[in-house]
DNA sequence: TTAATTGCCGGCATCGTTACCGGCATCGCT
DNA sequence: AGCGATGCCGGTAACGATGCCGGCAATTAA
């Protein structure tokens, strides 16, 4: 027992004219005389009347939607949709907001479930899990848009924003150097995991610039799971040469290897220095605070929704240019040991 | 130049048969040939046909799609949420979210944005700052199924989950008394909040119980703003009879109110008390750990998502069903200042 | 044999909207 | 007066799907 809202249909009886009237009135200028429109316009404005989306996204095979696909809702990525979400609804369009979970099979179920529902387009971000790429093919196939953020990959020729995450591992371990700390060990995600290994590659390249050797045995990969992280770090500290400092990919993995520290008795940046990623609110307020690398998360999201009304727009031209933006380093008391520089 | 999906036109065509009997055939048993079936259905699963949902919509008007509206995506929210999606997915509901940010017009906005894309009907938080509540009774105007979670508020006629809060604040004032704890201060919320006046009302309560006069100068309304709880705190720290405790009604403001703590150089638990609410990560993470009340949020957001399901099946039933969940205290050091009872 | 039942199918209207086409006045121009 | 141009409007066919209704054949019942 719904109240139906207004239809055109019913805006077209009570004026005694016709359905293609009433359409032209409330749309185009042209074809229509002056007095009709006003009365059209009044009467829809004392129904309440608004178009029906169905119908019109029927007609006009578009619904003004688009699928946004993301690993998890954590702070990052839920920073990133919001910028989306903010350039999205200035543009007109609406957003649904999908999680994988990290899963690659609930990754597959969320692309179908948002090409049943007509959406325009995508925007991605990757989850971990993912090494075929068949399903993200599929909506290619059916050319519609699709943009990548934050976790892009290769395997998908597709216009995309990312923040540099080399160097943001470059700018971490140059830090570290800068303050003195020698045997720098790196808490890496997993391997599958392209953001991981270009913030590893930062981390390398800053090891290499100042002649520092790898040492394989610094290296972990561990889980995005704080207890692993704390298991991790306490393996490594309980190494004969232990490290003076460790970089952390993420902030949840900065937190548990902070534990560790603690639990060990070894003070920060003292004994140890510590550079987390992600600059997450938690760093800030436990103590020592946790040096971070700040990435511009919201920025990052109105991109890559500008991006994607663009791509909408030159559908032709199957563009595949490439934003990168730049990362901060945010200094706090776990890796700074020297007076500040002035 | 999109690639069209196939529709059942196409079927019909490539099969030499009516439209209504490939539609008959992929839905109905009845009335079709066992052959024709076994046709329409291998040709159906060939061409990959999906029906179209804008169609199927238009047609039997609704879209399976459920309006979400929350003030934010914190992580109290931001976990119904992951509970509203879970039942809703399995229920086959689509779920859209919509932010307000706690702000009035913007909730205003989501309500109109979601009712023109023709959702079902509506789970709903309401926003702190939102006094009147007329746009909802919009909703309810169209007969569309509406259930409130969280943020409830009495001026609206609708089933409901939510927290017990008075509860939560009874729980964590109990404890402090019980903790030896003598002059308690409250960090509340905005006067308009629900949420907020409940939890304080526990508090009240609990003071009561036990004995102990309430005192209006410890009773501070603050934002949900950590630094407005920072210097909250340092004035509620500078009286002359200073608080031995303080119940903050959220984890938030907690936060806020240890870093004063810490900043005068007070002690936890020994020269005060401090207990949080909602539980958050973060109080775990801090030194010392903050007790906090920890909330159902997951279920709840299932419960939620549960109740709107049975509201929409039982449609004539003007039901008011309430339901509520309890809240749970998890102490840890900023207030255990007893050994543990057995 | 005839009437009624059944199985299977196609046609048509419908959901709300827009695009296209054609028609009827009115007007100005020759 | 006759012509085309113009302004304004209504009818109709889509978009993709469903459901009702009626029809035709074959089968069954009387």
């Amino acid at each position: 027992m719904l109240n139906k809202p207004a239809t055109i249909k019913d805006i077209a009886k009570k004026l005694n004219i016709s359905i293609s009237s009433v359409s032209r009135a409330l749309r185009n200028a042209s074809d229509v005389n002056a007095e009709t429109k006003k009365a059209v316009l009044a009467l829809a404005a004392e129904l309440n009347y608004e178009p029906n989306r169905l119908a019109l996204s029927l007609r006009q095979r578009q619904t003004h939607t688009i699928g946004v696909i993301v690993p998890n809702l954590d702070y990052v990525p839920a920073t990133m949709v919001r910028g989306i979400d903010e350039v999205a609804l200035e543009a007109g369009y609406t957003v649904m907001v999908c999680q994988s979970n990290e899963s690659f099979g609930r990754e597959i179920l969320n692309t179908r479930r948002l090409l049943d529902s007509l959406v325009d387009g995508f925007i991605i971000s990757v989850s971990s899990e993912s090494k075929s790429f068949d399903h993200f093919k599929k909506i290619q196939e059916r050319n519609l848009p699709m943009v990548l953020f934050d976790r892009v990959t290769p395997d998908l020729i597709a216009p995309s924003v990312r923040i540099d995450n080399e160097e943001g591992g470059f700018i971490a371990t140059e830090h570290l150097i800068e303050q003195g700390y020698k045997r720098i060990a790196i808490l890496a995600g997993p391997k599958t995991l392209g953001v991981s290994n270009s913030r590893m590659e930062g981390y390398l390249n800053a090891l290499k610039k100042h002649k520092i050797k790898r040492d394989d045995e610094l290296i972990i990969h561990c889980d995005f799971n704080q207890d692993y992280a704390f298991y991790a770090t306490q393996e490594l500290l309980a190494m004969k040469k232990r490290p003076d400092a460790i970089f952390t990919i993420s902030d949840r993995i900065a937190i548990g290897a902070m534990l560790a520290i603690k639990k060990k008795g070894l003070n920060m940046p003292q004994d140890i220095g510590l550079v987390g990623f992600n600059n997450e609110a938690v760093v800030g307020l436990v103590s020592p605070g946790i040096s971070s690398v700040e990435q511009p998360s919201f920025e990052l999201g109105k991109t890559a929704a500008k991006l994607f009304i663009q791509t909408m727009h030159n559908n032709e031209d199957n563009s595949t240019e490439e934003i990168i933006l730049k990362p901060k380093l945010i200094i706090r008391e776990s890796s700074r040991r020297l007076p500040e520089k002035k």
